[in-house]
DNA sequence: TATTTTTTTTAGATTTGTCTAAATATTTGC
DNA sequence: GCAAATATTTAGACAAATCTAAAAAAAATA
């Protein structure tokens, strides 16, 4: 069965928020993928018929099974192509995205696993996001943010959650990115912020949006 | 100027189809793009309006200069994800038109730029058809199909004309490919066919079909 | 040339995904 | 618990790309 391009953002948009939320609202999603209540509606009615969604009136969305697998189809090839895009062509990590929106539905099961293949199945993106395997399974790290890592103790940088390219930019300023050794020194109450050690570099002082956004594996 | 997929599709067709006729009429169009008719004239009007065709009701329609410009940056895209699919992904030649279908409306300067670099900037793609470079220019070969190509002389296959998907199956089975050598020994009055020489193996005959659209550079 | 056939266009409908504005339901705060 | 604020849905419209059926133009043919 085929979906839209538009089916599978909303699909996408569902999978990601309900990470956080039980049930996700209108508005939420409204607000996530730039659109109307109103035209959310209307696509949540759709997924509906289609069973890919459990939508009740006034009362939120989930993904059924086949929704979740959908999502999870979506994502592996959005990954995969990020790394192809980062690996093999040398883009740099904030601005490959965008474009991987766009190839993300390009549906072509041999291609998606040559592709794999070819990038050496990784099993991270460029952004330390696990890639599901063809049948939608995928290892999850056991990973903290910089706020919550033990102290004097180097860790390493393992994924990114914030992934705006506003944010991306800031690490690329502190030197910081997957793989990155970094040590907490010290953690000041009044704003969050935490003074850490990046490689060999002197101590710096990043902020708890920061601290908040950069997980590590110890 | 943003073109949407269905836009760059009847671009493209334009472009192609105008190799062979100087007016392109609303049939032959809509039997090409398998659609109908009155379909063709609704996007020859929008079109029109964009300034990219020069149509003219009843009497069919030809590409401006920046409708030309843009079928050649399509096909730019085109041919070069059949590059990355054959060369890098190890699809078979006979299935990468489809997907390239897909992935030449990914409208990405950087993206086509760099994955050029990648492949090394391939003058040819895998069927042998030249392509564009970022300002649209291309190298034409001088080649000839094997029915015009001179006799009892070493030829070396640098494209196939009719792409199909059986075409190129039965080209397979012959073990011809791009680069093949190729030697002519007779031609049959009857039925247009031909006795070849394939690298070393024993000679064979090609209908004359095959013999039309194989071409050679001598 | 007149008639028939073919081609092309027009008119009006449909589907998809979106929108605005209005109506309705839910939640919040007093 | 009720009024106000907020969230959600409905109703109706629109643009894009397509379609069918009918009308009109061009081409073929007798």
């Amino acid at each position: 069965m085929y979906h839209t391009p538009s089916e599978e953002n909303y699909i996408k948009c569902i999978f990601h928020l309900q990470h956080n939320i039980e049930k996700v609202s209108t508005n939420l999603l409204a607000n996530t993928i730039c659109t109307k209540p109103a035209s959310v509606t209307d696509m949540l009615k759709k997924l509906q018929t289609k069973k890919l969604v459990n939508y009740e009136k006034y009362y939120g969305v989930k993904l059924t099974e086949s929704g979740n697998r959908i999502a999870l189809d979506v994502i592996r090839k959005h990954r995969l192509w990020e790394c192809f895009l980062v690996n093999k062509l040398g883009f740099n990590w904030t601005k490959v995205h965008e474009v991987a929106e766009h190839l993300e539905h390009i549906s072509n099961k041999e291609l998606i696993n040559r592709l794999d293949d070819f990038l050496g199945n990784p099993s991270v993106d460029p952004h330390g996001d696990p890639i599901p395997d063809q049948k939608g399974k995928f290892k999850t790290i056991r990973q903290s943010c910089l706020s919550d890592v033990p102290m004097r103790q180097y860790v390493s940088v393992s994924s990114i959650k914030n992934q705006s390219s506003q944010m991306l930019d800031l690490l690329s300023h502190y030197n910081i990115t997957l793989g990155t050794k970094i040590k907490v020194i010290r953690r000041f109450e009044f704003d969050g912020s935490a003074e850490i050690k990046i490689n060999k570099a002197p101590l710096t002082i990043v902020s708890d949006q920061v601290a908040k956004n950069v997980y590590c594996t110890i």
